[in-house]
DNA sequence: TCTTTTTTCAAACGATCGTTTAATTATGGT
DNA sequence: ACCATAATTAAACGATCGTTTGAAAAAAGA
């Protein structure tokens, strides 16, 4: 008898794992319709029932999954903005600091888990591209007070910026994000070879100044 | 009985565009998994089988859709390089006339068929975040040949950037670009109202500096 | 007008979807 | 060992999907 009494019902707590790792793989290389009971249950080898009784519903084992994968993302990135706005004690950051605090947790992130084949990139920007209206929700719960919290930190960063164009090109940054990490595996093709999509690390840096100066040419236009 | 013999059979052609109008609607708010063949005949009050009749099947009707909205786009997006070449006559052209070229006939067609209510940004945008596999073949027709073109005028315009970095940050543009245009109506509740997501005009005179200068930066990287 | 072709229509088909039910098996507590 | 609960399973349900069929209606050609 083990000592440690923490897995109640253990095997149950395994196949509600393992279903919601199946859901990754399938939502993120499919959609939410390519998500269908019987593929899951089949892949994740369980019973078809087997998520109505966990979950209750598909829709909310895919929101669970998301959740799950969104919310240490989003954790690190607050992380390091403070941990930013600690090193510089009160003078404001720069904008690729504050862009760097944004995206790099998603390539680290990425990079942790590509042994899973998990496919994070797809599951954020399939989340927001998604026409499944149930996943809306999420979005606003999710980035709707993070952006908050970086917009503020833009703001204090261009104190004569006029917030109209902050708001502008902060969104054409976040877009730029997901558009870019939606459109990855796109560039191995496009570019004949040259380019790695899977180099995530090298991704991410050359973003992080491609939005920093699109979003800094942007403010500055009336200057 | 009328001197014009053009248009034979001309009840059975304007079914076939009522179909088409209503998939653009359908397909612009739901993505291709909630155009059904009986919401899609029901709004164009026409019978269930008349798309089969007609298209052959739902996706032939769909592709055929996607085509006859992206294509004028292209066409202008080739004519408005050419112009822009011809100009400037042998000398290379700056980065932002190249983006010109290739992002400003998205808004142009936006604000032309605005009255339609027809959604060109979300059709676009879906046709590459779609999880539909048969979408991919419409990309590489489409958008393949029509990167070659625009890549090439950015080597020109940039003959001692490393390839590399070109083709890193023309997908980096291309894909914020997609991105922007498929949030855009994100955009009005992120700034509590501030910025209005129709305002596609300003948006896209907005991207082109967002995007060139993010494009810029990214390729003077190792200058 | 008569004939031929095109277009529309109601009805049904087979397939697949998410969910529910009820019976069975496995597990933990006492 | 016994019992209560948790978990798994096979089977079926109702709903919706895209497609097909065959006949009726409409339009065009002769």
């Amino acid at each position: 008898m083990p000592i440690s009494s923490v897995p109640k019902r253990a095997n149950g707590q395994k196949t509600k794992a393992r279903l919601l790792r199946t859901t990754e793989k399938l939502f993120a290389s499919k959609g939410v319709a390519g998500v269908t009971m019987r593929g899951i249950t089949q892949q994740a080898k369980t019973n078809l029932a087997s998520v109505n009784y966990h979950f209750g519903t598909k829709e909310a084992m895919v929101l669970e999954m998301i959740k799950s994968k969104i919310e240490p993302i989003n954790a690190k990135r607050r992380k390091r903005l403070a941990e930013a706005k600690l090193k510089y004690l009160g003078s404001p950051l720069t904008t690729d600091e504050i862009f760097r605090a944004l995206i790099r947790p998603v390539g680290e992130q990425v990079e942790k888990e590509l042994k899973n084949q998990t496919g994070i990139l797809e599951i954020i920007s399939r989340s927001f591209t998604e026409p499944a209206s149930f996943l809306e929700k999420i979005h606003n719960r999710f980035f709707g007070e993070l952006s908050q919290v970086f917009m503020n930190e833009l703001k204090i960063a261009h104190p004569y910026a006029k917030e109209e164009d902050l708001y502008w090109n902060y969104h054409f940054a976040v877009s730029s994000m997901l558009g870019a990490l939606a459109q990855h595996n796109r560039i191995r093709d496009f570019s004949s070879g040259r380019c790695n999509g899977n180099a995530i690390q090298e991704m991410i840096e050359r973003l992080i100044i491609f939005v920093s100066q699109g979003f800094e040419a942007g403010i500055k236009k009336t200057q």
